[in-house]
DNA sequence: GAGTGGTCTAGACCACTGT
DNA sequence: CAGTGGTCTAGACCACTCC
């Protein structure tokens, strides 16, 4: 014999599945369902916490439960890589106008609302590995936070770090009120004589902890996608490690591999 | 005041992430947590969902709940492309020796039970789209299933789609059992003299329908890696489009893009 | 205030694991 | 069998949303 919130999450979901219930649509209230089920209040939400866990339906506290919507998607391409090595060499002025976020969504920079902090730091023995440097070196940290300037919450928490010696030739690399830099990451390393030759990303997907749903205002039964990037440069050393991590449910990251011919 | 669940969940996160509870260890009975927080069985169980919830614990019907411990992880990466090209050249001695999957997991071929299963379909409007064919296009569908030897569950759900008149003039490449292909897809297309000039990646992430949770026997508090992957060859054809999905906490994707010097 | 979902209780019984 | 987590009830009251 099935469980009873099976069958009742069962059925709803066939619902929603056959269109009966659309995208949008309010579900029947918890208390319609007990009375439609015959079981109690506790093994209707039980059902209803299937269909969330799923990411079928997204529940409103005094409102209702509703069939989830597809969110739009930020695509973000390993194209941007070469865009954004160009972008490093061209002028203030042109580098001013648009930033790579705004490459990725499509926005224009007044819809964004970004944010930066430094800190000093060292290089923790896995940092440490990662980015081939003795345990301990200094480290510049930078925390990013960029949102739309209509929502409260970020769409991306993002940390670098960089090799402190490598950049504190230039004092305004070390000044996060000089951000968002014109020209991003790349010029900045660009102005210290660094080239970047190669990008590793490596991407996990997971549940958010409980930190993560709270700042990215994500609700029960989202993933996140972690991305951790690493940029060589032309000399093979590692010279920024940036931790990323992005809602699933509205990122799509695209990479283009090429190939070499026959 | 905070609700009873959370500060439940809070003092035995805390636990864990101050390593009063490692991984592995079991956690108090349920019984006993009702009795330490005088709180009702179901808080408790409440309080546990949202520890699972966060992939931090795992419980077991009958044993207990556990401090989960990471996985280990499989790689992927983007290099196997080129690989995979230039293995489709080799002699068919060579190309028996050793498969994608293993490339990717160094594991030997023997480790791996592989299954595949094909049929014949006509291209939905969604995937007409992308593989820029009209609608209704007879398309060979191909479903693989890859699993170690030692475990029930496999580790990714994959189906592929060829367009049918492509790969009609072998028709071996029409029959599953001749599956798995030493050398594999791309070896099968350049038998009807198709070579792949680039890959296109979609990765995103999201929780597991109930299917796939059954079927990649994932745990509640877990996330799959969905991708679509897009071949086009050197004349420019969409050839193959794959989806696979992968366990989220098993799976590590890395992606690494080369750039052009200054 | 009416209607929605959220939290909680005290207790019962079921299902699974290990001895 | 004892001990574990899983399901379920009937009811109470709280918190939020909208009119």
């Amino acid at each position: 014999m099935a469980k009873a919130y099976e069958r009742i999450a069962d059925e709803l979901r066939a619902d929603i599945r056959a269109g009966q219930l659309q995208p949008g649509d309010r579900l029947p209230a918890e208390t319609a369902l007990v009375e439609r089920f015959g079981r109690s209040h506790v093994t209707v939400r039980e059902a209803l916490r299937v269909l969330q866990a799923e990411g079928l339906i997204e529940k409103q506290h005094g409102r209702g439960s509703f069939v989830r919507r597809p969110r739009t998607r930020v695509q973000r391409t390993n194209l941007r890589h070469q865009w954004e090595k160009d972008r490093a060499k061209e002028s203030q002025s042109q580098r001013e106008k648009t930033g790579a976020t705004e490459h990725d969504t499509g926005l224009g920079v007044n819809d964004l609302v970004f944010h930066a902090a430094y800190s000093d730091t060292k290089a923790t023995k896995e940092l440490a590995e990662v980015m081939n440097v003795p345990e301990g070196t200094p480290l510049l940290r930078r925390v990013y936070r960029t949102r739309y300037q209509a929502e409260r919450a970020p769409f991306n928490l993002a940390t670098s770090y960089l090799v402190r010696e490598l950049v504190e030739g230039n004092p305004d690399l070390l000044d996060e009120t000089k951000e968002p830099w014109p020209g991003g990451t790349w010029n900045q390393l660009s102005t210290v004589g660094i080239e970047i030759d190669r990008v590793e990303e490596r991407v996990t997907a997971r549940p958010p902890t409980a930190e993560e749903a709270e700042e990215l205002d994500l609700p029960p039964g989202t993933s996140v996608l972690v991305l951790r990037k690493i940029s060589y440069d032309t000399e093979g050393r590692v010279v920024d490690v940036s931790d990323v991590t992005l809602p699933g449910d509205r990122t799509e990251m695209l990479f283009t591999t090429y190939l070499e011919r026959w």
